[in-house]
RNA sequence: GCCGACAUAGCUCAGCGGUAGAGCAGCUGUUUCGUAAACAGCAGGUCCUCGGUUCAAAUCCGAGUGUCGGCUCCA
């Protein structure tokens, strides 16, 4: 079945707030989020209309009043610092924010003495007043005002307005007390109707977003109907702080970051164990379900990316080094050579689907500001894979992957949301071929039952794509798996055939498949979503074996080794300390089971499981109980 | 890359012109303990790097690097 309505921003939930959400004003809506050359896939007759681009987050009633809260925040700003030019103000997700053209930047102080102007004129309850005003009037005011961004806005809807003839040449203020600012509103009555708020954040914005232009002060606020919901939301962002992967990856040993390889991780031991262990699981699905594993060169000539196409579209990202005169490049992607393991000899319609999985270290040179712990590096690994179909193979292979992403979440509870994105502006090949991959996906996912949206424009310059999102136990989305179809840049590029029945070759299609996506970035987001405490099948370490006294040692020693054994990731903690500290370093370390050996159970040979839950299980025989954890853990259960 | 902030012991942080501190971790000793922190002592730092101002710089200024919050980009 396919989503036909429209894509809607406002139900996007994103780790971080996103200022595209809905806009003030009619250009900058414009701007930020409309398609504009549509297809099929949008069926928004109206899209563009001038009731549907102002609606300025007031379509419920908590986007009109963090809508509100931004023009009081305006309000204070311009009253705190006379002579700044006011950008635009919409309401987000969880809140809203204002841009800034300011004199000076603005400290956290600032913010401080902003909120206590904004609560000054909450107190006042200023109503919220609408005045139409013509057009030509509306720019005469703002530019007697000095508000340069805000006669740009004006001039590009009086364009619009003459171009169309769909736009009447009115437009509207909401005004309250003494300020006034161009916006559609609604707004709440007034601005003693405002709940509790505060000023988040501040941080440069580019007008427009466009880096060509003057770069902005954006202040960020969150505001709710009751004290009860603020603390609530600033709970859940203080928890997302105590869950942030790069301060748990220091704490419990796993990664770190130099500054002599900025954006890429260093695994210490733990990590390491975590990262082999879920390579092994999915290597263990990729060979049940038929892929083969190959593995290419990192270091790679240019005319392989000038075949692909990415020299042109993505060299930018791509670290270059010369050598004799010729230059190379570090793979940021493993299809092109893929390529070549494929045509390494002459393939038969028999042969396919061919499934190639590598696990091969990629670089991308990311802009240095947009570097982030492991979820945005510029060296990581993919449980990736090119998968060569028959156009006849095609629905059933990507049915046979949304099960295989399907069972790979199933190990970490995550369920996932699929998004079928579709042409971008800027590709590669012939129009006609996007079309058909793109019929040929959607038709895939709905005869695998798969509930989707449709991102327009979002696909790869060489694929149209699906998508996947979790949440996690934030209710943060993520996004994690891909699955991209390619008509075009293997296929087509790299003149990939194989011989059907009649002897004749014919053009196979490739798709590229990424579950867990970059082990890297889903590893950052297993430590966030379980806070640390990885599941008994991930987890560094399983089981903790705790001496009482130092003559239990021994013991505790041969009981780890029996847990070893049956496979287990065992460890026993035989330092000074008494048994309770040793309790609370495996806690903080999220250790799944703490076995506690004393003379009581040695005599017995058993132990009595505590877990990190702080549960205690009845005493079991070591072998029955190395049995037990070694089948729950291969069970690969998300608790 | 751009805007802003930050960078002090392994970690978390204090000090903010007079030459470096705490807690935890570590080491040593005492303790041998029954389900989330035993006690005592010791050791540990080119205060990110380079340059400048000053009698004197961790502290003020400039540049660089890295990190963080965003913008932008994004397979």
């Amino acid at each position: 079945m396919v989503s036909r309505r429209r894509v809607e921003p406002r139900e996007e939930r994103t780790s971080r707030p996103v200022g595209r959400e809905v806009l003030c004003f009619q250009e900058a809506a414009t701007m930020a989020d409309t398609p504009s050359n549509d297809d099929d896939i949008l069926d928004a007759p109206d899209r563009g209309s001038a009731e549907e681009l102002l609606d300025a987050g007031g379509q419920d009633e908590i986007g009109a009043m963090r809508h509100s809260t931004a023009h009081v925040l305006a309000e204070a700003v311009l009253d705190l610092f006379p002579g700044t030019k006011l950008g635009i103000g919409p309401a987000i997700a969880d809140g809203f924010y204002y841009d800034f053209d300011l004199p000076r930047p603005l400290t956290p102080d600032d913010l401080e003495s902003i909120e206590t102007r904004m609560h000054e004129s909450m107190a006042a309850d200023h109503r919220f007043v609408r005045k139409e005003i013509a057009l030509d009037d509306a720019r005469a005011v703002a530019e007697g005002q000095g508000q340069i961004y805000k006669v740009e806005i004006l001039d590009d809807l009086a364009a619009r307005a003459i171009a169309g003839g769909d736009l009447p040449p009115v437009t509207s203020f909401y005004e309250h007390g003494p300020f006034s600012d161009l916006c559609k509103g609604p707004h709440v009555e007034s601005t003693g109707r405002i709940g509790p708020f505060k000023l988040l954040s501040v941080a440069g914005a580019y007008w427009r977003g466009d880096e060509k232009r003057p770069m902005l002060q954006r202040v960020y606020g969150t505001v709710w109907g009751s004290q009860e919901e603020l603390d609530q939301y600033l709970w859940r962002r203080a928890e997302a702080k105590k869950r942030d992967h790069r301060r748990l990856g220091v704490q419990l040993d796993l990664f770190s970051f130099h500054d002599v390889s900025p954006g890429s991780a260093f695994w210490h031991p733990k990590g390491q164990r975590v990262w082999r262990t879920l390579e092994a699981a999915m290597r263990e699905l990729q060979e049940r379900r038929g892929y083969e594993e190959i593995s290419t060169p990192i270091l790679v000539h240019k005319k392989l990316w000038q075949q692909s196409g990415h020299w042109d579209l993505y060299g930018d990202n791509m670290f270059r080094l010369e050598t004799e005169g010729q230059e190379f490049s570090l793979k940021p992607m493993n299809c092109p050579e893929s390529t070549i393991v494929y045509r390494s000899r002459l393939r038969s319609y028999r042969d396919l689907p061919i499934r190639y999985n590598e696990y091969g270290r990629l670089h991308r040179n990311e802009r240095s500001g947009t570097l982030s712990g492991l979820t945005r590096v510029r060296q990581f690994i993919q449980d990736d894979a090119h998968i060569y179909v028959r156009p006849d193979q095609l629905a059933a292979e990507i049915e046979a992957l949304l099960g295989e992403v399907r069972e790979a979440y199933s190990w970490f509870g995550l369920e996932p949301r699929f998004a079928f994105a579709t042409k971008p502006d800027k590709a590669l090949g012939d129009p006609a071929l996007w079309e058909r991959a793109e019929a040929l996906i959607r038709g895939a996912l709905d005869s695998a039952g798969a509930n989707y949206v449709v991102k327009p424009k979002d696909g790869t310059f060489y694929a149209p794509k699906i998508d996947i999102y979790i949440d996690d136990a934030l209710g943060r989305e993520w996004q994690m798996a891909t699955i991209q179809v390619d008509l075009v840049m293997l296929p087509e590029r790299f003149d990939l055939t194989y011989i059907d029945e009649a002897g004749q070759p014919q053009r196979p299609i490739a798709i590229h498949r990424a579950i867990y996506g970059s082990l890297e970035r889903f590893i950052g987001i297993l430590v966030e979503h379980f806070a640390g405490a990885f599941p008994l099948w991930v987890a560094p370490v399983q089981a903790v074996v705790i001496p009482i006294a130092d003559r239990h040692v021994d013991a505790a020693r041969e009981l780890a080794a029996v847990m070893r054994a049956r496979g287990l990731r065992v460890e026993v903690d035989a330092s000074d300390g008494r048994m309770q500290n040793k309790i609370r370093v495996a806690q903080e370390q999220k250790v799944p089971y703490m076995m506690v050996l004393g003379d009581r159970e040695i005599e017995a040979r058993t132990a009595s499981p505590r877990t990190r839950a702080g549960e205690q299980e009845p005493a079991e025989g070591w072998e029955k109980l190395a049995t037990r954890l070694a089948t729950m853990a291969a069970a690969r259960r998300p608790d």
